[in-house]
DNA sequence: AATTTATATTTACAGTTGTAAACTGTATTT
DNA sequence: AAATACAGTTTACAACTGTAAATATAAATT
């Protein structure tokens, strides 16, 4: 039923430890998450088979302690998680809901930057006004 | 063990149309839905049962058929969700990800000259760099 | 009042998620 | 080789979700 598979909160988790390191054991993940969270190990266990399952980790088995390495990047992750939410909103929303965002985050300077070049390019050619759409069938949600 | 009840995904689609029309009744909520879904008028039902029992809409019985109305703001859900996703993501990323957001949002005039005015108040005391902290424990997760 | 219709509430059931113990197989140490 | 320690795999279980049928209750019609 589900096209394709998401990655739960907790999920999210592991996987951050693994995008940063690059590579992992289960042992270097146990050992970060049992200081971030309090998770026992057998959950942190779980989570990485789950990830396996949802093909977002694949384990190397050539030696013992096997080493997870991510098969989706993190970028990848959080476009699909970031979409999949917005897909939610309103489309009449959806500039508040960015404009809040940035109040509620710390962000550097050059990415600061970098998002004023996007709007500046995105000011040319965006609508007056976006119209709300909540109440319409959508013909096409491709 | 879960603080504060969230909306899924299809509770979600309920009450986009509840917000948009201010409050409605449960036939108002079907035929809509039973345009933009392929859901069944029970499920469509059970939906808004849930959402009752999740304080997000209060039915107003005094007469029939009742009028469900919302309990939460739209404005308010949006920010929960949002800044829900938010923590998932390693900080060094968010700026990317709201970049990414924009990219793919359709966004009117109007709100990418606030999004502008917030950078530009933003960038004053924007740090340099931020870093990420997916290895290290959050102390402080208020 | 009895029947039909509309609407609200209960029950159902499989899959996902958070959470974790138990078990199994491999590697290391006596 | 036997015992121990680790790491990987299975099993568990309740709550939440998507999905919907069945049932109960109230309103409208006959």
């Amino acid at each position: 039923m589900k096209e394709v598979e998401s990655m739960s909160r907790a999920e999210w988790q592991v996987m951050r430890i693994i995008w940063t390191l690059g590579q992992a054991t289960s042992k270097q993940v146990i050992e970060i998450l049992e200081r971030k969270t309090d998770w026992k190990s057998a959950t942190i266990k779980t989570l990485i088979g789950r990830l396996q399952k949802k093909n977002f980790l694949q384990a190397d088995e050539t030696n013992r302690p096997y080493v997870y390495k991510p098969l989706i990047s993190e970028n990848a992750a959080i476009h699909e998680s970031v979409t999949e939410l917005f897909d939610n909103l309103c489309c009449m929303k959806k500039g508040m809901a960015i404009d809040d965002l940035i109040n509620n985050s710390e962000i550097s300077q050059s990415d600061i930057v970098k998002i004023m070049q996007t709007l500046n390019q995105k000011v040319k050619t965006a609508p007056e006004t976006v119209n709300c759409n909540c109440l319409e069938a959508d013909l096409n949600e491709e």
